[in-house]
Parts: structure tokens; sequence; C-alpha cells
DNA sequence: CTTTTTTGACACATCCATGTCCCATTTTGA
DNA sequence: TCAAAATGGGACATGGATGTGTCAAAAAAG
């Protein structure tokens, strides 16, 4: 009687630990660019069996929740590490957005369907008594109150431009029709100026 | 020996032509919120039996390809009549901002899976030997070659940038985040000025 | 009013993704 | 080297969406 999976997968190394972050990289990959992909298709880019697949995540909701909530916390720490809080509002901005770059697919897996969020965040409201510091939305008004940014605009309305743009740039790129270097330039540009030249 | 169906609907007048356009439009509505959405849930939505969807459209594939193109031709008529060659460039974009916003649902439809046209566009591409004049893109140029719009952007990220802002918009109305009055003003504000303060 | 058209509900057969076991094989780690 | 852990592939049952067909009733057209 072989006990199977004492650890699944909370520890970072070892080997389910090493399988399981492939995993969930491949189907952020695979489920960002198309949100009806089959689990055999998921299987196949994170190159492990389908058998295995399940013995990681039981059923596609649990694969899917668990890649939403690894997705959002590679981007948080991401965040986290541009320390929003510190200098000109948009230098911090700046570097907000170089960090959800840095983020491409999980970005894409998690913005691409509107519904993924709102279907989640409900669920973990439950445990969390408040909502998460919200960073961005801290840096938005700390701008607004420097006149740095737009104060006519709703904070969240500017939170969900940033990641319209941002989402839009990764999405170029991943089409290849702007360069991997280029989109950093093309999103700050875009969201600081709009479509008007720099010079008012 | 009845003769079933001798106007397959292409006639806008009449019984069929008006079930057609229901249909059609209920499946860019339903199709916009939830990509997967069941033939059942788009033929209640439309207020028809799924025999008689089926009747319209054998498959699902046709009816998806045919809700594209009547979501095209309802948006590039909004656009007509826009006359986006008329006038000052800045006006004429708020004048193509106002045309999108009011196909909201074909628009979110349409915006919303990205694999969509990139899977349609080949297909239609094969009979049309040009490409559809895209007075979007043409707005665009003509606002640069003026200095109103960036020159130092790309027009096709420029085009792309326009409509995620508005696909930002129609979706926060859908969510009641913004009243369908204040759309059009955040979204020409973000769009002309970015989250900066309008006076530079 | 009569004829034709159109419709909706039901009954099917079918296909495909999913989830569950099982077992031989490989990999890991002591 | 050897035992335990992990894997991959296959077989199998299941459910849900889809497509097809039929038929009586309702709606439209004459």
């Amino acid at each position: 009687m072989p006990i199977h999976f004492s650890d699944m997968g909370t520890n970072d190394s070892g080997v389910r630990g090493r399988t399981r972050r492939a995993i969930l990289a491949a189907a952020a990959s695979v489920l960002a660019r198309d949100r009806s992909a089959t689990l055999a298709q998921i299987a196949d880019a994170a190159g492990v069996g389908r058998s295995t697949l399940h013995r990681y995540f039981p059923d596609r909701d649990e694969l899917v929740a668990a890649v939403i909530e690894d997705s959002l916390a590679a981007i948080e720490r991401s965040v986290q590490d541009a320390a929003l809080d510190q200098g000109p509002p948009r230098e911090a901005m700046r570097r907000l957005v170089a960090a959800m770059l840095e983020n491409g697919d999980r970005l894409m897996f998690l913005w691409g369907d509107p519904n993924l969020l709102a279907a989640y965040e409900p669920a973990v409201s439950d445990d969390c008594p408040e909502p998460p510091p919200q960073a961005g939305l801290e840096l938005i008004r700390r701008g607004q109150a420097e006149g740095v940014f737009d104060p006519g605009l709703d904070p969240e309305w500017i939170q969900q431009i940033v990641w319209a743009v941002v989402y839009t740039g990764v999405e170029q790129v991943d089409r290849g029709l702007i360069s991997r270097h280029g989109v950093y330039a093309a999103v700050v540009r875009t969201l600081e100026n709009g479509i008007r030249p720099p010079g008012s």
C-alpha cells in the first residue's frame, strides 16, 4: 500500500515542485492564447503526460484556479520589487509597466478573460477579510494628488487603462508586430501622452 | 413537395430577415460575454428555439462567421457615417470613438477574442483582392501628418490603442462601473492625453 | 378561409473532453 | 545497488454539446 504524494507540490524544491511550476507556466501560456485549450494540449506543452497533470490538479477548475493564483503571485512579486511607493509617480509608473511586461504570458492569461478574475476574486475574498493593498491604485492616487496624473479621471479607470495598454503591448509582441525592446517605449509613451505628440 | 427557404435571409425585410437579425444580435451579445456559450443559450437569448437557430445557421462555425461579418458591417456603417476624412483629425477621432461606442456588444464580441479576427480575415481576403480601405488608419496617418497625433508611434499601434481603450470603456459600462454617458468623455480624454492632466 | 411557410419541442445518434484506474517503466534518493 | 516515488500511456465510463430529423401547431400570405 504505497502512500503517494505526501507533498502536493507546495515545496518549491524537489521534483514535484519543478513539475508543478512547469505545468503552471505551460498552462498560463497555452490558456492565454486559447481559453478552451484541451488538458491534453496543456500537458503536451508542459512536457508531461495527461495522467501526471491530473495527479497534480484533479480537475480543470482546480488547475485554472492554481494558474490564477500563481499568476497573481508572480505579478505581485514583480510589482513588489518595483517599489511603487518610492520616487516620483511617473517613474514609479514606468517601473510598474516594466514589471507587468516581465510577466507577459501570465498577464495575457489573467487579462484575456474578464470573467476569470471576476469569478475568482469572490472565492478568495472569503478568506481574506480585506482586499489586497492594491499598490497600483495607491500609486495612481499619489500621482493624482501630486498633479502628475489626471485627477479628473477615476483611479479605477486609470488602473484599467494601464492594464489594457500593457496588455495590448504584450499581445502585439506575441504576434511579432512589435519588437520585444520596443514595447516598453511604446506603452509608456502612449500611457503618458495618449496619441498626442509628447510636446503638448 | 414543399420547397423550403427560398430566401435564406439575405432579404432584410420579411420574417426571415428579422429573425436572422435577432439571432445575430443575440449571438453577438452572448458570445461577447462568454465565448463558449451554448447554442441553446444563444437561441434562448434570441427568443427562438434551437431548431430554428440550426435552420438559419447549419453549424456553429457558420453562425460565428455570420456574426463576425454582421458585426464588422454594423461597425463599418457607423464609421462610414462618421466621415473620418472630414474636418480636423481630433474631432474626426472623437466621432470615430462615438461610432465604436454605439456598437458596444459587437465591439466586445469582435475584440474580446483576438483569434476570431485573425482566423476570419484570411478567409475573406481570398475573395477581396485588396484589404478594406481602413478608414481608421487613414485618419491616423492624416493626424500624424498634421502633427495632431504622435508621429513617433506606429499607426497600427495607435489603431490598436484606440480599440483597446474603447473596448475597456465598453466593458466598464457593461459592468456598471461607468455610466453610459460618462464613457465617451473618459475614453476621449484618456485617448488624447493618456493619464496626464490635459494641461500638459 | 385556405394554403403555405415558419416555428418549437422532442427524440435520436454522435463526437469529444473529461475524469478515473491500472500497470509497466523510468527516475529519484538513500 | 535497491526500494520508493513518480511518470506515461492506455483502457474505460461519463456527460454535455452538437447536428439531424420528424411532426404537430402557430403564423403569415393569398
